[in-house]
DNA sequence: AAGTGAACCTGAAGGC
DNA sequence: TGCCTTCAGGTTCACT
């Protein structure tokens, strides 16, 4: 599922449940997702307490504090992938609750949890049909040196991304700017939504040389300051709408994000561009293996 | 070194 | 209906 905007909301949508509740029980379906289960994962985890939920670029971080506080300290790293998805079922004692969702023969990791903000008891649930995502177990003092993080580029949210920093990432790079926005190590949390969304909206070709947007002396073009505040915006309204919801993904609380309905580029091959001053046509090209949607016509 | 393509895995959608 | 191909929000590894 997940871009940055998804995942934000995922942590969004979790946290109230999650944060501070007792891990009673880590239920694992399978040995393993993309990578097998940390060992002890399940021995780690029970027990602990769930301190807070934080998110890096497109990975959410479960931090928590075992009951034998002597190993405190460790961190959950969970990656969901492609198709990765959180669910909450939540029984409150005395009220009738109807609708426990149905299983499914991909839900690979349930969460029982207790205490905390629960009245009575929750299960998150994670289903992951790909499988691709992934969980990872890291101490929190360790956790900029883990190897998902090192060489990370920044947020794209709030105060860290700026034309500077974009420009020295940039810098001598032959490769297009799609791929260029892409590389997690230059900017951390885009994916191919997102940064066709960017590129349309600053009206730059996802083929442009992304060198070309930086200025001999090495300071970032009028171009590239204009591509940072759309990066900036795209990111945030989306995070605003609840994420994306592309084939019937849904936030933990079962709701639909809805910024799909705000694509201007993706998915949008054939359809007119919606700048006002453009007569141009969405087209798809393939970049490095993936689908680019852009407006040939306005996107230079 | 940098850039591209394949691999990982399942399901949905479209063509015939 | 069924079979086949293509494609999907990501990351990493193995090649030029």
């Amino acid at each position: 599922m997940p871009e940055l905007p998804e995942v934000e909301t995922v942590r969004r949508g979790l946290a109230p449940f999650m944060e501070g509740a007792i891990i009673e029980r880590l239920e694992l379906r399978r040995a393993d997702l993309r990578f097998p289960f940390p060992a002890g994962l399940a021995d780690t985890l029970e027990g602990a307490r769930i301190v807070s939920l934080g998110r890096r670029a497109k990975y959410l971080l479960i931090d928590f504090s075992p009951a034998d506080a002597q190993t405190g300290d460790d961190v959950l790293i969970a990656h969901l992938g492609m198709s990765g998805s959180f669910k909450i079922d939540e029984a409150v004692p005395g009220v009738f609750h109807h609708e426990r969702s149905t299983a499914s023969a991909h839900d690979h990791v349930v969460f029982h949890l207790k205490g905390g903000p629960l009245k009575g008891s929750a299960t998150v649930t994670y289903n992951d049909p790909r499988r691709f995502g992934f969980m990872l177990l890291a101490k929190r003092a360790e956790l900029n040196d883990h190897p998902s993080f090192v060489g990370m580029g920044v947020e794209p949210v709030g105060n860290a991304l700026s034309p500077e920093i974009l420009a020295k990432a940039l810098t001598g790079k032959r490769t297009p700017m799609k791929a260029a926005l892409l590389d997690q190590r230059v900017i951390a949390g885009l994916g191919n939504i997102y940064v066709c969304e960017a590129l349309w909206r600053a009206r730059l070709s996802p083929r442009r040389e992304a060198r070309t947007l930086v200025r001999k002396d090495g300071r970032p073009t009028k171009r590239l300051a204009n591509l940072t505040g759309h990066i900036r915006d795209v990111i945030g309204e989306a995070i605003e709408a609840g994420g994306s919801s592309l084939r019937d993904h849904r936030q933990a609380d079962g709701q639909l994000g809805y910024f799909q309905h705000r694509f201007s580029a993706y998915d949008r091959q054939g359809s007119a561009c919606a700048h006002d001053d453009c007569a141009g046509t969405i087209a798809r090209i393939v970049q490095s293996g993936r689908s680019t949607f852009y407006c040939p016509a306005c996107q230079r």
